[in-house]
DNA sequence: CCGCTTTTTACAAAGTTTTTACAACATCCC
DNA sequence: GGGATGTTGTAAAAACTTTGTAAAAAGCGG
């Protein structure tokens, strides 16, 4: 059953001032050089900006990226996220929030840091 | 159902600098001189070929070539992409990458390596 | 049966993911 | 503030998975 089948329509690719990500061909850009990713790190980062400006909580994350339950204990998550900021460079931490006891957040680059969510995909149910 | 009916018109030949297929006549020729490919190897790379600069995962090509399904185990793919190399010689890898854990692309020779697609089909869903 | 092609097998190499152990940091509560 | 507690950051090791490779076995068409 693909997109149109199911009603919902995703955006096919996502693109800041420095970050591009086509989610058909799995690629990323970062300043117009590519990044190469395993297949966990693109998967995590595609979930994270697929919801831009949310908190994806880490039992989301977990479940969508892994297939974990919420009570199998992991750093793998923490050890995936820290690859991926070491990978995205200068503009990690603007990148990727951590939000403490939560989640993460991917965040657009010039996305104010307060006030914001539109265009937005439902949250993925915020535990906490 | 030939291509005129089915609406979906491909080219009927590949070139670049080094190497060419004619989809017709099912001929191959490498830097001018023509490559002899069994025809599990022709079919293998034609389809990658057709592709050309997308990803094409295992378990298309194994449905594609062989009629596998996804659950089916066999390294046979493996072992075709190895003696394609093979005889593409020096371009080989150039030619032929692998997307780890995923599948292959062929990259056209002088493909940029990043920021590339446009006039090719759609994508052979990509088992996320 | 013969020659060629295809698939399997077994092992090596490469790459990826998860765990572990400890440090740093945030939060809570007194 | 300061300690207790829990969470996250980090580096390195261990475990695991995927792919490369060579050789043998199996399949197929004359």
């Amino acid at each position: 059953m693909g997109p149109l089948e199911t009603g919902i329509m995703q955006p096919q690719a996502y693109g800041d001032e420095h970050l591009s990500l086509d989610f058909e061909q799995r690629v990323v850009l970062l300043d117009n050089r590519r990044l190469t990713l395993t297949r966990k790190e693109y998967d995590l980062l595609s979930l994270l900006v697929q919801y831009a400006g949310q908190i994806v909580p880490r039992d989301a994350l977990l479940m969508q990226v892994w297939g974990y339950s919420p009570e199998i204990r992991t750093r793998t998550l923490d050890v995936h996220v820290r690859r991926l900021r070491k990978k995205l460079g200068a503009y990690a931490d603007q990148y990727i929030e951590t939000i403490f006891g939560i989640g993460y957040r991917f965040q657009p680059f010039h996305a104010p840091r307060y006030f914001q969510q539109a265009l937005e995909r439902p949250a993925l149910a915020i535990s906490a």
